[in-house]
DNA sequence: TTTTATCGTTGACAGATGTAAACACAAGCG
DNA sequence: CGCTTGTGTTTACATCTGTCAACGATAAAA
């Protein structure tokens, strides 16, 4: 399992899903999971396996004329890639509020949730009043007019 | 301010984020602001903003022989989209742990962080003991050998 | 062993993205 | 009134992405 920064589109993404999910797979068994959701053609799949085998996200195994598939990236370290890759674009003061919204529609089960609550819990201490705004660079600073939180 | 569905690149959500940022602006101040984060040409800039224009992420209101540049689209509304945009491609069982790690990297007011105490408060009562895995179609279920957290 | 069903490989193609040079044009300068 | 300068417009182009059809090789079936 690498840790390698592999960008993963949203269709490859879907493959990984179900590849990361069911371990080790032949491209019949993805075609056939994946035409539960998407409608691609067999085609697209095996390009897409292909583009990811080629982009090292995936391991081969040659069995018979077959290939069996396996995850050669972690799901949890490319689930950490997207979602900083998204966090690192918003504007630093409305990181909170956004992740706020998103606590509100995800469902969390009793774990996750105290499990954030002591991340809060021991966060709130140190928790500065206000986050400043890093959209733009150096000495620019955010006119106020604009750069509120509502 | 439209809400519709518009889908920004990286590339022009930098743009955005300074017009967001400083409200009206001429495309020469983008270009300058720019230049203290991004390497970009003024060219590289000039068709990210024609682009911008083109899809309704951006108004123009003609001055002289410049273009006064202003957002057509609410920031709220794009931070909305993309955070969405990323957690629906993830394991619907993995969020809650995902979401734990943003919270801990994400620099946090005391308000954030007292909004979000109350709303997991409120969430745990009703939360589930373990929230199941959607990565498969249907009847298919994670194989619990790979679909478990860690 | 000839036919057929399976897989994987090639080649394609339109549209999106990142990047940028070259060009056109109006306004102010000399 | 040409010339320079600041702005917007055109054109370009290599990649990346989403989607496939067609082709080739080989195991399985007849």
């Amino acid at each position: 399992m690498t840790t390698a920064k592999i960008n993963l589109t949203p269709a490859e993404w879907e493959i990984m899903r179900i590849i990361w999910t069911k371990g080790a797979i032949t491209s019949n068994e993805v075609i056939t999971l994946i035409q539960g959701k998407k409608n691609w053609s067999e085609s697209t799949i095996k390009t897409l396996l292909r583009r990811l085998v080629k982009k090292t996200a995936l391991a081969t195994a040659k069995v018979g004329r077959k290939f069996i598939y396996s995850a050669e990236i972690d799901e949890n370290s490319a689930i950490d890639q997207i979602t900083d890759d998204t966090f690192s674009r918003l504007c630093e003061m409305k990181k909170g509020a956004e992740l706020a919204k998103l606590i509100t529609s995800t469902t969390l089960s009793k774990h996750d949730i105290q499990t954030m609550q002591a991340i809060l819990a021991k966060k709130l201490a140190t928790a500065p009043e206000k986050v400043a705004c890093n959209c733009l660079s150096g000495e620019n600073q955010c006119d106020p007019k604009y750069c509120e939180v509502e």
